[in-house]
DNA sequence: CTATAATAATTTGTATACAAACTAATTTTA
DNA sequence: TAAAATTAGTTTGTATACAAATTATTATAG
């Protein structure tokens, strides 16, 4: 029993973060195959979902807002615009900066997508208060998380 | 108007999963520094809290319980083995199965790693209860995504 | 006004993730 | 029992993730 005492921190049904980790990676991949027929990555629906409610953006500010490192972005960015969704050019005003803009086809993109939570649905099949409280706890850890 | 109306279920601040998604990476970003210690990223750091509460598997096994697909494993078990953690052999019985065994070295981790949920504290900062409604949350949503 | 610091984005390197295709071994079935 | 199906694990290909190093540009300090 000497064991169970001293090591019952690093059982595995004691951890919190272990559902958390696993629960993202099912939503995930609940969602790829729905987001396979508009050739969306579940990232990539992220960025697109940004880019339709602020149509002008800038990598570093993306990076800020959507908390995803900028040297994920850069090849992700590429693509999109390889796709037509978004339009990347320097700043005139500080060459550093990087102009990302959402193209004509990737608003478009908007009507197809709008099917996508259609299609999830209530894939986590929570009450509406479960759901409040699963986004409010969610909310709580990356606030304290960020605080240290 | 139209258009929030139309488009509100593609709106990021109402999506459930995004929040999800980010705590998730938010947690492992806050483990890797001091898994890094006891040279662990953070998924060899649950393979191995599995080994330590059952010394022998095999990769299906291993893959079932904790949801990880046989070839994010391969290598990761490759890995720990090159570490000397655990030793992977060919079953006699039935050679298409690996047995996969904890060894000592792998074992004697565990006296440093101990040290982990102490440093990582409650980086989550929730209340018990809180803690709880969460992990109960998290199962719940894991065993409705995989009923579909 | 120039050397230094700060900022923005990219590149590099390592490690997941997982679908799909593949190989090898074992079971099942006809 | 020989062919077909199943099972176990690996390989391949694509896409995140992020730290650390790098490049280019702009801002600041002396």
């Amino acid at each position: 029993m000497g064991d169970s005492d001293k090591y019952e921190s690093l059982l595995l049904r004691n951890q919190l973060c272990y559902p958390v980790y696993l629960c993202a990676k099912e939503i995930t991949r609940k969602y790829a195959p729905v987001l396979k027929e508009i050739d969306l990555t579940y990232t990539q629906y992220i960025v697109m979902m940004y880019f339709w409610e602020k149509r002008e953006s800038n990598v570093s500010e993306i990076s800020r807002t959507l908390v995803i490192d900028s040297s994920t972005l850069t090849p992700l960015l590429r693509k999109l615009e390889h796709e037509g969704y978004i339009e990347r050019k320097r700043s005139t005003e500080d060459e550093r900066n990087l102009v990302v803009k959402v193209t004509e086809k990737g608003l478009n993109l908007r009507e197809k997508a709008v099917k996508v939570p259609e299609k999830i649905g209530k894939c986590m099949n929570l009450t509406a208060e479960e759901a409040k409280t699963l986004y409010n706890l969610m909310y709580k850890v990356l606030t304290n998380i960020e605080k240290e």
